[in-house]
DNA sequence: CTTGACCTTCCCATGGTTGGAAGCCTTATT
DNA sequence: AATAAGGCTTCCAACCATGGGAAGGTCAAG
């Protein structure tokens, strides 16, 4: 099939798998005479092992390596494991990082009055903030 | 004072300086006889403003508001709370995306015996996925 | 044989930041 | 006065993943 059909049936868009040919995280597609790209059954079910580790948050790096482990058949369970945990500790690490920016704004608005007055918390710690960092 | 002694003080690096600067977020900054920028106490207050709303995760079009309602002294305080709110929605509904990425790996790496054999649930589901997506 | 839908490659843009190169300026030391 | 070090300038490129679009080739149906 065609790199349209592939696409649709991946969920992985046109642009993004030439574009992952091209950084070699999938090997070059067969062509046809007129140099479209031909993509197998095989193909596309690995567009979409692709395309679910993508939604599961993975750099294209990351999925290399899940790819790697995927085809490898002496791969040994424990190498997908660690892979998945030190995803999941930095998946740990940014939801950290949000939630403190969410709590410290929500805890500057909720002691901000939200008039028509400019006085404003939020403001207020943005110009010199209560905690003085020691920069 | 020079762009370095500015950066140091107010903890953004000279490069976003000028970055800053080129997209107008910041006017451009006075320049001594030899072309060099020169900054006051009064640039590097609003440098280290930018830089906290950075570290609470704004984008640059969110901290050109923020600056704009700061330097606004008629401004609304509701104006300053429902922008940061709008922010903190923006957050929590990342935070969400990503704890459901962490929680679907965790529950994955979990049912992985982390051994030396091949099979691994974690790959199972990337291969298929168990809620079968109707795409 | 034309039309329209596909495909190809190529370049550009995003956002925020960092890196480097080439060249000028300032300051301190010889 | 010459020189070396380090700071400044601008410009260009890269990162990551994705989308947009142009210019041109191809295929299938009418």
């Amino acid at each position: 099939m065609n790199i349209g059909e592939a696409a649709k049936a991946s969920g992985v868009s046109a642009k993004m798998i030439r574009y992952y040919e091209e950084i070699g995280l999938i090997p070059p597609a067969a062509r046809s005479g007129a140099g479209y790209r031909q993509y197998s059954d095989q193909d596309v079910h690995m567009l979409r092992f692709i395309r679910r580790a993508r939604d599961l948050g993975f750099a294209v790096e990351g999925i290399r390596e899940l790819l790697g482990l995927w085809r490898d058949q002496s791969r040994h369970s424990a190498d997908v494991k660690q892979l998945a945990m030190a995803h999941v500790t930095d998946l740990r690490r940014k939801i950290a990082e949000l939630e403190d920016m969410a709590a410290t704004l929500e805890t500057l608005a909720r002691a901000c009055h939200g008039n028509d007055r400019p006085d404003c918390p939020i403001l207020s710690e943005l110009e010199a903030p209560a905690d003085m960092p020691a920069d």
